[in-house]
RNA sequence: GCGGGAGUAGUUCAGUUGGUUAGAACGCCGCCCUGUCACGGCGGAGGUCGCGGGUUCAAGUCCCGUCUCUCGCGCCA
C-alpha cells in the first residue's frame, strides 16, 4: 500500500465499501464523544469522516490531535447506517474506519480558524498566508486563478499566438508610473528598472517578425496601493502586427467573451455576457462621467448647459460658471417622486461630503395647470417643475429640460455644474450614487464594451503644458498629417479600452511604429528628437529596420480574476500579496540591506527625517 | 502628502453619563460523554484596553500627540 495515500480525500464512495483504504490530509474538524471519535479529513479535493470506533486502542493518542495537523489514516471503507448518511458531503455515504493512525506533522494552536470563515483580519491572514489559503474560499479563488490562466492560454494559443517572455531586469518604460529599480553591482551607479509591462519587448518581437505575440506578464509599478491595484499584477499582454483597430477588437473579444462565459456561474450564480456596442471616450465621459462606465447602472448623463444659459433662467450659481466655460450636466433619475424628501437631502449631503456645493434637483409632476400626461403637447407630457432650484426656472425652460433629458411626470434631474472636465467626472460619480441608493444597478450580468478614440493629449494643468494622455506609443488617428494641421488637444489616438461593470479590465493601442510620426508626436508634447531618441533609442532604432504595422492590448488578469470571483479586491484572488502599504508580513519585505550588500551595490542609504519604525519580526 | 473608518483575550466583537474584580462567542487546556458531522455537558487559563502624555478622587471611556491597519483622494491603467 502507498505510503501516505491510496486515494483522495473526495473519492472514496459506496462502491467502495470493504476495501482497505489510506488517506492522507489535514484535519479539518474533530470531534470525541468519549467512546468513538471522528475526523474530517481534508485535503484540496474534498473530505472524508474517519472514525475510530469503540474499544480501539488508538482512541487515547488519536484524541490529543488538534485540528490542521497532517496525519495518515488507514483503515476499511465502511458504509454509514442509513441514519448518519450526512447528504451535504459527497463522500456522506460512507466513512473510514481508522485500524492505523499516524501524525506526520502536529500543527500548533493556530492563530485563526481555517474550518470556517471567523473574519479575521486582513494582517493576520497576510502574516499567515498559508493557513488563510487553507480555507474554502481561498482554495477556490486560487483554483479559478490557475483554470482562468490556463483558459486564457489555450484560447491565445488556438487563435494563433505565440507565447513568449521578456527580461524582468530592464530599463524604464514609458507607461507614466513610477518605477521599481534594481541597483546593478557591475554597473555603480545604474539602475535596472522592472518592466511596468512589457510594452516595448512586444513591440521589438513583432519587429522581429513574429507577427502575433502574447504573454502571461507581472508588471511592476511604484504607485500606492489600491482595492483594485497592486505593486505586482499580471496582464495577458497581447501584440499583433499587420492589423486595425478593429481587428484587435473582434480577436480579443472573443477571448474574453469566452473566458467569461466559461467561469460566468463560478460562484453559483449563473451571470449573462453581454458585449455591448463600443463607445467613443467622448461620449462615455458625457452618458456616463467615467472612461469606465459600469453599464448596469441604467441612469445616464445628459448636456443642459443651454437651458441654464437661457436668458429667462435667472439661476445664477450656474449662470456664472457657464459664463467662464462651465457646462450643466443632468442625471435623469426615473420614477422618484415618491421618494422621501431625505432621498434627495441624502444626495446633497453626500455631494457636498465630495466637495460640491450641492446636488440641485428638479422634480417632474404633472401640471396642474395643463392638461394631464399624454393629452397632448407633441406627446411631451405637461410637467412642473418642483425642487429646491425649481423657482428660478420658468416654465418654457422646464419643458426643454424635461424634453433634453427625456424625462416624464414622476422623474427628477439632479445637475452638476462646473468646468466640463470636473464636471463630467463628478456626474460620473453622482450617477453611480443615485444608482445605488436608488437600488436599480443590474445584477446577474457582466456587461463589457469597448471605448475607443482616447485623445492623444491632454492639458497638465500642473506642468502648464500639453501631455501625453496615454503612453506615447499610441498611433495618431489620421497619422502624419493630422498631427501637423489639428489642435494637439483635439487629436484622437488609436487608443482603447476594454471595460467590464465599471472596472477597466483592458487597454491598448494601435502603435506608432514610423519614426517620423513619433518625433513630431514627442515635438507636441514638448520633446526635443534628442529626449525621444536618448529614452527610445532601442525601439526608435528598431524602427529604422522595416517595422510592420501592429497594435494589440493588454488585459489585467487579476481584476478578471476578481469580477470572476466577486471579489472586492485584489488580495483575495492571489495566492501571495503584499497589504495595502505594500507590505509583506509574512516575508518581512522590504526589509533593511546588509551593509555588505549596499556596499556592493555601491549605495548609501539617505534616511528621511521621520524614520519609520522598523517592524519586529 | 491629504481625508473617512478602525485598533479591547489567539480570533471576531460588546463595554452605558468617566465609577468597584473589563465581558461574550469561537479557539485553547482539563474532566465527562458510543454516532457526530458547527457534536454536547462541566470546569479552567488567557488582557500593557495599540503606544506616550494630560485632565480627574477615579480613564477602555474625556483631551493632546504618535504608531499601525483599512477604504478613498492625490498618484497610477
Amino acid at each position: 500500500m502507498h505510503s501516505y495515500r491510496t486515494h483522495k480525500c473526495n473519492e472514496l464512495r459506496k462502491s467502495h465499501v470493504g476495501q482497505q483504504a489510506r488517506l492522507s490530509g489535514w484535519i479539518h474538524r474533530i470531534r470525541d464523544h468519549g467512546g468513538v471519535l471522528f475526523i474530517d479529513l481534508r485535503d484540496t479535493y474534498g473530505l472524508t469522516q474517519c472514525v475510530v470506533e469503540e474499544g480501539s486502542s488508538l482512541l487515547a493518542a488519536v484524541g490529543q490531535w488538534r485540528n490542521e495537523s497532517v496525519v495518515t489514516v488507514t483503515g476499511q471503507v465502511k458504509a454509514r447506517t442509513p441514519e448518519t448518511v450526512n447528504a451535504r458531503m459527497p463522500t456522506g455515504e460512507i466513512e473510514l474506519e481508522i485500524t492505523e493512525a499516524t501524525l506526520q506533522s502536529p500543527a500548533a494552536v493556530i492563530p485563526f480558524q481555517i474550518a470556517e470563515d471567523d473574519g479575521a483580519g486582513e494582517d493576520v491572514r497576510l502574516r499567515h498566508r498559508y493557513l488563510d489559503l487553507r480555507r474554502e474560499k481561498m482554495q477556490r479563488n486560487i483554483r479559478l486563478r490557475n483554470a482562468v490562466i490556463f483558459s486564457l492560454r489555450k484560447r491565445m494559443w488556438e487563435s494563433g499566438f505565440q507565447e513568449f517572455q521578456t527580461p524582468n531586469l530592464t530599463a524604464s518604460s514609458p507607461e507614466g508610473a513610477r518605477d521599481y529599480l534594481v541597483p546593478s553591482r557591475l554597473h555603480p551607479g545604474k539602475f535596472y528598472a522592472l518592466p511596468q509591462s512589457p510594452q516595448q519587448f512586444k513591440q521589438l518581437l513583432m519587429v522581429a517578425g513574429f507577427d502575433r505575440y502574447f504573454q502571461v506578464a507581472p508588471c511592476f509599478r511604484d504607485e500606492d496601493g489600491r482595492a483594485d491595484r497592486l505593486a505586482e499584477h499580471y496582464q495577458l499582454d497581447v501584440e499583433m502586427s499587420f492589423v486595425t483597430e478593429q481587428e484587435v477588437h473582434d480577436t480579443m473579444t472573443p477571448v474574453i467573451k469566452g473566458l467569461f462565459e466559461e467561469f460566468a456561474d463560478w460562484t453559483g450564480t449563473k451571470h449573462r455576457v453581454e458585449w455591448l456596442p463600443k463607445l467613443t471616450y467622448k461620449d462615455a465621459m458625457l452618458k456616463y462621467g467615467s472612461d469606465k462606465p459600469d453599464l448596469r447602472n441604467p441612469l445616464e448623463i445628459v448636456d443642459v448647459t443651454a437651458v441654464f444659459a437661457r436668458d429667462d433662467v435667472e439661476f445664477k450659481a450656474f449662470k456664472g460658471t457657464i459664463q467662464k466655460g462651465g457646462v450643466v450636466r443632468a442625471i435623469k433619475a426615473p420614477k422618484v417622486s415618491t421618494q422621501p424628501r431625505s432621498f434627495f437631502d441624502k444626495l446633497n449631503s453626500w455631494a457636498q461630503g465630495e466637495g460640491a456645493p450641492g446636488l440641485g434637483y428638479i422634480l417632474f409632476e404633472p401640471s396642474s395647470s395643463l392638461p394631464p400626461a399624454g393629452g397632448g403637447q407633441g406627446g411631451v407630457a405637461a410637467v412642473e417643475g418642483k425642487g429646491p432650484i425649481a423657482k428660478f426656472i420658468p416654465p418654457a425652460a422646464i419643458a426643454e429640460l424635461c424634453k433634453l433629458a427625456g424625462a416624464e411626470p414622476g422623474d427628477a434631474v439632479f445637475f452638476v455644474c462646473n468646468m466640463e472636465g470636473p464636471a463630467a467626472k463628478f456626474a460620473g460619480l453622482a450617477r453611480d450614487k443615485i444608482c445605488d441608493d436608488m437600488g436599480i444597478r443590474e445584477t446577474g450580468v457582466y456587461k463589457f464594451c469597448w471605448v475607443v478614440d482616447f485623445p492623444m493629449y491632454e492639458f497638465d494643468e500642473r506642468a502648464q503644458k500639453v501631455e501625453f494622455s496615454h503612453n506615447p506609443f499610441s498611433m495618431p488617428q489620421g497619422g502624419l498629417e493630422t498631427l501637423e494641421k489639428t489642435d494637439p488637444l483635439k487629436i484622437l489616438a488609436h487608443q482603447y479600452d476594454c471595460v467590464c461593470n465599471g472596472f477597466e479590465i483592458s487597454s491598448g493601442a494601435i502603435r506608432n511604429h514610423r519614426p517620423d510620426i513619433m518625433e513630431k508626436a514627442f515635438a507636441l508634447a514638448g520633446y526635443p528628437k534628442e529626449v525621444l531618441e536618448r529614452k527610445f533609442s532601442g525601439m526608435l532604432n528598431a524602427f529604422k529596420f522595416g517595422a510592420p504595422p501592429h497594435g494589440g492590448c493588454a488585459f489585467g488578469i487579476d481584476r478578471l480574476v476578481m469580477i470572476l470571483a466577486h471579489e472586492p479586491n485584489l488580495r483575495e484572488v492571489n495566492a501571495f500579496v503584499m497589504n495595502g502599504q505594500y507590505e509583506d508580513p509574512m516575508m518581512n519585505a522590504p526589509s533593511e540591506a546588509t551593509p555588505e550588500q549596499l556596499k556592493d551595490l555601491h549605495i548609501k542609504v539617505d534616511l528621511p527625517r521621520t524614520v519609520k519604525k522598523t517592524e519586529a519580526a
